[in-house]
DNA sequence: GGGTTGACGCAGA
DNA sequence: TTCTGCGCCAACC
């Protein structure tokens, strides 16, 4: 409530994907929609992408967009880091590099 | 303080 | 079904 009360937006969304379990992963809109609607999904990835490495606790490779793949082709190294990452989870992607958000989606409980 | 970029989502064609 | 354009918000320069 105090001015100094920086914007915790960043660790909103940190403690939310560090909810995400192993073999789950949830959408950038999914997220930004739990914390309100005052969000939108390309903050949430505009901030995963912000995220330093201090933070690597956070399991930011469970977080993909709403089309089941990952958006970070090319932008992580070594390249479709995320998706390898998620494979090692469990997750099985088809040949277009997507994968079955119905199946995978996970959601937290109130 | 202002402008641009960007790990996105959705509607339309 | 895929491709294009527009809108949204936060962080960076």
């Amino acid at each position: 409530m105090s001015v100094r009360d920086k914007p915790a937006y960043r660790e909103l969304v940190y403690g939310l994907v560090m909810r995400i379990p192993s073999g789950r992963v949830m959408t950038y809109g999914q997220i930004a929609r739990i914390l309100g609607e005052g969000y939108d999904a390309r903050a949430i990835g505009n901030v995963m992408h912000a995220t330093p490495a201090d933070e690597r606790e956070i399991p930011w490779h469970r977080v993909i967009n709403a089309q089941g793949g990952c958006s970070t082709a090319g932008r992580t190294l070594p390249p479709d880091l995320q998706q390898l990452l998620l494979e090692a989870e469990g997750v099985v992607f088809n040949e277009a590099g997507r994968c079955r958000l119905l199946e995978y989606l996970w959601a937290p409980e109130p």
